[in-house]
DNA sequence: ACGAAGCCCTGCAAGC
DNA sequence: TGCTTGCAGGGCTTCG
């Protein structure tokens, strides 16, 4: 379950492998991921230097030549980087050999995750263009989540985690965010003062960059390595513990069904 | 324009 | 033990 904590960090893992590096050969075996693998997608890459690495939201973009190869991990999808020749595994449908003796591979059990490729500005692509201001830039604010909920009838954590209100705050983060900031999550965005946006955008902000700190940390090593998520080992105070006490204030937190969401919340600490 | 529901997919855990 | 069932969920698409 990548989450933007664990994205940025497959982001900063790789990145020493893999950028300045020529693609020598792509081999894709499966090609049904959320769309369609392009069939085209080795002739496009193959033989293009890997300019540089970013990301947008959850989104990976590899700068290839005049174009980008676009990456989502979805629920399932990793990116490691295993020695060339390494024999792929049953959930192992594309390889980037590169001109090392290394191959960037990626991994997605589920298949939600996207292998694309956008040529010219990537931001213009229909995925990229709608999403909301990365929250861990000055462009995240209480002020911005106040103003943008205005008159919305949605309960504040699906509010939060639409990625065109803001981008990177999935069903982990908006629990654990949400309890930090008092904030019921069934609350209706337009519902919240500004003060209450100042709270919830701190947290927000607070939780995803101690959860990339600790990433940081426990996905040091991306050539060989396990790639266990490392946010599962932070401290979480409300996701995954239904029916367990709240650790303010002793009372059994609540477990609801929020669109197809888990959310789990205290009903007295949250108001 | 907004909001709710559906769908994609496999691994795992629980229940019978 | 081996089957079936339900759940996990990001994010796009469809429908009202």
């Amino acid at each position: 379950m990548p989450e933007l904590p664990e994205v940025e960090t497959t982001l900063r893992g790789i990145a020493p492998h893999v950028v300045g590096q020529q693609i020598s050969q792509c081999v894709v075996r499966e090609t049904r991921l959320r769309y369609p693998v392009p069939p085209l997608l080795p002739t496009l890459i193959v033989g293009g230097e890997i300019a540089a690495i970013w990301r947008r939201g959850k989104y990976l973009l590899f700068a290839i030549g005049g174009g980008h190869l676009l990456v989502h991990l979805g629920m399932s999808g990793s990116l490691r980087i295993v020695a060339k020749g390494t024999p792929p595994g049953r959930h192992d449908h594309v390889d980037l050999e590169l001109e090392s003796n290394l191959c960037l591979r990626y991994t997605d059990p589920r298949r939600f995750g996207v292998i694309s490729w956008v040529e010219g500005d990537p931001l213009r692509h229909s995925l990229l263009c709608s999403l909301g201001p990365e929250p861990l830039t000055e462009n995240f604010s209480g002020e911005y989540l106040y103003q943008l909920s205005r008159k919305r009838k949605v309960p504040v954590k699906s509010f939060v985690m639409n990625a065109n209100v803001v981008v990177g705050v999935g069903n982990i983060y908006a629990n654990e965010a949400l309890f930090l900031a008092g904030i019921h999550p069934l609350r209706q965005a337009g519902s919240l003062s500004q003060k209450a946006y100042g709270r919830l955008a701190d947290t927000i902000t607070v939780v995803l960059a101690a959860a990339i700190e600790q990433g940081g940390t426990t996905l040091r090593d991306f050539v060989g390595g396990d790639g266990k998520p490392g946010y599962f080992s932070q401290s979480l105070n409300v996701y995954g513990r239904g029916g367990q006490p709240c650790v303010r204030c002793g009372r059994p937190l609540q477990k609801d069904r929020l669109g197809q969401r888990t959310t789990v919340y205290c009903g007295y600490c949250q108001r």
